[in-house]
DNA sequence: TCTGGGGTCCTCATCCTG
DNA sequence: TCTGCAGGATGAGGACCC
């Protein structure tokens, strides 16, 4: 899809059509998508967003509706599955399509191309690119290159000269530092890399890079189109609205960030064997800290013990943080794991419990039950004023409720708008009842 | 000017085990 | 019992992608 999520609003917003418009949050975000107009004024992706404001002031700003972007992408790989079942989506707006089994049915690649955009502009209302090669990698190449609403095909034989016409950081792979590290070899083209053996590009960049690099640069690309890859790991990680050094505040947003992971994976059948904690300091300098438990798991519970221990070994003295992130790795299908029970378990323990979680918030809506240490009174919420420069975001914060950060407690809202707050040993049978 | 959030893959060091 | 070695697991960091 061309400047996907800016496309998806102006469909409700068709006056903006022809204008800048700039899809981002407030704060410390940044682009996350915009209009051919705004990036005619220098305005790019992952640029952040007051860069991005003073670069095109003129630019119509817009919240991202993730919701409303799965819906439009659900119904674009709709069109692509009605030609073949080979679509492998790479992310909402994107994805490979091997047409080769469906050209006697449906026609020639072009063929197929010029319908999958004709549908797509009357289904969805926005328009795409398509790049017609004979490896995925090309492919992508081509559809990038004819960007916005256009057609490239790269027939076989011109493959080679297609390639090495272009710059070295088109290749996949090559980023900012290889591609510095590619012009210090003196190698500033895909030509360039090409007529370089493949032992100096592996010694120069490693094995399966070098390697990779060479092959791609030469348009051999063997990799095959995969409608189903297996999820590697679930994350999640959010950036403090100010840099935080207060133990209590980071201990709270890693039991938030551990809640939603584990919810993920016990969503997806997922269960998990290694944490990840990420922890970036107030100078962007990044590190992370990992454990291998014993078993995997999905309860949020075991998973922010793991996290909240990680980050006390760092023994930070009051450091700055400007973002924390929970991740689990390792993950396995749960219906396969093998639960060693141990002599003094709980007949109902925090697995259970958390499912009973799963099952409020499915009911009752999400948030319906959570630790009683993440319930936010309505004063202290993003929308109300802050009343003193001690309630400023980003601040130190004590609930309301009295619970300072203990995640023992869970909290619940029952739907009369009674609250209530209990110990997990007995919330999975409340909840049941 | 001040840098998001979701991921994958690769490399290297270290430790453990047979 | 000790030593050397190979290979796997783990942990950390970095680069890259959308």
């Amino acid at each position: 899809m061309d400047a996907f999520f800016a496309s998806v609003e102006l469909i409700d917003r068709p006056h903006l059509r022809g204008t800048p418009v700039i899809v981002g949050g407030g704060g410390r975000s940044v682009v996350l998508s915009a209009t051919y107009e705004a990036r005619r004024a220098g305005v790019h992706a992952a640029m952040p967003m007051g860069r991005a404001r003073r670069l095109c002031p003129e630019a119509v700003v817009i919240q991202p509706d993730h919701d409303r972007y799965a819906e439009v992408s659900r119904g674009v790989m709709e069109v692509f599955r009605s030609v073949t079942h080979l679509v492998e989506p790479l992310s909402l707006d994107e994805a490979f399509i091997d047409v080769s089994g469906a050209v006697r049915r449906t026609g020639t690649p072009s063929r197929i191309a010029a319908l999958i955009r004709d549908r797509i502009a009357d289904e969805q209302r926005i328009t795409c690119s398509v790049g017609i090669a004979t490896t995925k990698f090309v492919a992508k190449l081509a559809s990038t290159r004819i960007k916005p609403d256009g057609v490239l095909v790269v027939p076989r034989n011109d493959t080679v000269a297609f390639l090495h016409g272009l710059p070295a950081g088109a290749l996949w792979g090559v980023g900012e530092k290889t591609e510095e590290a590619l012009r210090r070899l003196g190698l500033v083209t895909v030509a360039d890399i090409a007529h370089t053996p493949a032992a100096t590009l592996r010694r120069a960049l490693g094995d399966a890079v070098g390697g990779q690099l060479h092959d791609l640069s030469w348009g051999r690309d063997p990799r095959p189109v995969v409608p189903v890859r297996p999820e590697k790991s679930i994350g999640a990680e959010e950036t403090f609205r100010t840099d935080t050094d207060d133990p209590e505040v980071i201990g709270r947003e890693l039991l938030r960030l551990s809640e939603r992971v584990a919810a993920r994976a016990r969503s997806a059948g997922l269960i998990g064997r290694t944490v990840v904690i990420r922890i970036r300091f107030a100078d962007f300098t990044t590190i992370t800290r990992s454990r291998t438990l014993p078993e995997p798991t999905d309860v949020a519970r075991v998973v922010h013990t793991t996290a909240l221990g990680l980050y006390r070994r760092l023994g930070l003295d009051r450091a700055r943080l400007r973002l924390v992130g929970v991740r689990l790795e390792g993950l396995t299908e749960a219906s396969s794991g093998h639960h060693q029970p141990t002599l003094d378990e709980r007949p109902a323990g925090w697995r259970e419990a958390e499912r009973a979680v799963d099952r409020a918030s499915a009911r009752f809506g999400p948030g319906a039950v959570r630790p009683a240490s993440l319930v936010t009174p309505p004063e202290d919420r993003a929308d109300a004023r802050p009343r003193s420069p001690a309630d400023a975001p980003g601040q130190r914060r004590t609930p309301r409720s009295g619970h300072a950060y203990d995640p023992l407690r869970y909290q619940g809202r029952h739907p009369d708008g009674r609250e209530w707050g209990d110990h997990p040993g007995g919330i999975a049978d409340r909840l049941s009842r």
